[in-house]
DNA sequence: CCGAAATTTCAGAAATTTCTGAAGACTCAG
DNA sequence: CTGAGTCTTCAGAAATTTCTGAAATTTCGG
């Protein structure tokens, strides 16, 4: 097994990771193309090859990846072909996105309290699903914010 | 519509964004029964009533729910039942279980650096990942312990 | 404008996930 | 020890998700 092997086998791996964080199947696996190709950007089409996969698949993929702001799309004179690239701050912005389920479910739970009777469990519960998720929210912004200043170093 | 109705949906409306969050969806209807319900614990059997589905469903939604320690399994005296509840720290508990994600996606960044060239982009891009994924793990205990502070008050 | 090259769209196929229903195992009262 | 009630397991069915392949669309050089 030579170098490209190794490579190309790591990536896979990851993919499967990303799939488990939320990440569908060929996203996940595009993404990890994006990481692990040495080109300074990529195409559909290359991706395709590289994945073995239909074209249609992989327009997806790169179409859902773009919507959340992992990749971007680079402009290249002269080229007919669309070129892609992995945004410098995609793990930060895929991290944030996962908050959006965050906001959700304290919503969710706010409306189950508003459905509950004020003295009954069920709304005691619900007040601390909100109460946690409250927290979370209100923590993130200093937490990406520390981020980005340790980044700058 | 009554009372019971609005509850009940929106605690179907509360499951769908636990699906959205990652768990599998008959797991996140059984916990949002956990939460609506205004008994102090319930039953399988009632359960699989209230969500009208088999017992073979409900069975594995809460064998889920119990090895990921969400809800647990209630001693009562002179019942032939299993009695669950939902437990104190479920949504804390919820949030680390997500984070064994962000290892798994730590552990995967830094093999692929170990797969590619040290002086390479690919190598860049995997080092950029690490190091946010390093940042997360290392805040995270702090941000559970402000929690648990906050939450004494 | 026209034609070549690439991408997007979409209907149907394939694969995967999830649920049901029934059989078997377990528990406790009598 | 026995039987009624409850839970677990599991094979197959159903539903959903995901992918392919081909046709339609877009883009740009000539």
């Amino acid at each position: 097994m030579d170098d490209n092997d190794k490579r190309w086998q790591a990536a896979e791996h990851l993919a499967l990771r990303l799939t488990e964080g939320g990440l569908q199947r060929m996203a996940a696996r595009t993404l990890a193309v994006f990481l692990f190709t040495e080109q300074p950007s990529v195409t559909a089409g290359e991706i395709a090859e590289r994945l073995d996969a239909s074209t249609g698949a992989v327009s997806g993929a790169v179409k859902s990846l773009l919507s959340v702001g992992l990749i971007e799309r680079l402009p290249v004179p002269g080229s007919r072909r669309e070129h892609y690239r992995l945004r410098d701050d995609a793990w930060a912005t895929l991290f944030t996105a996962q908050n959006t389920v965050i906001g959700a479910m304290l919503e969710a739970a706010e409306s189950g309290m508003a459905a509950t009777a004020a003295d009954g469990p069920a709304h005691q519960r619900l007040a601390g699903m909100r109460d946690f998720y409250t927290f979370l929210l209100g923590e993130l912004p200093a937490l990406l914010q520390r981020w980005s200043r340790q980044r700058a170093t």
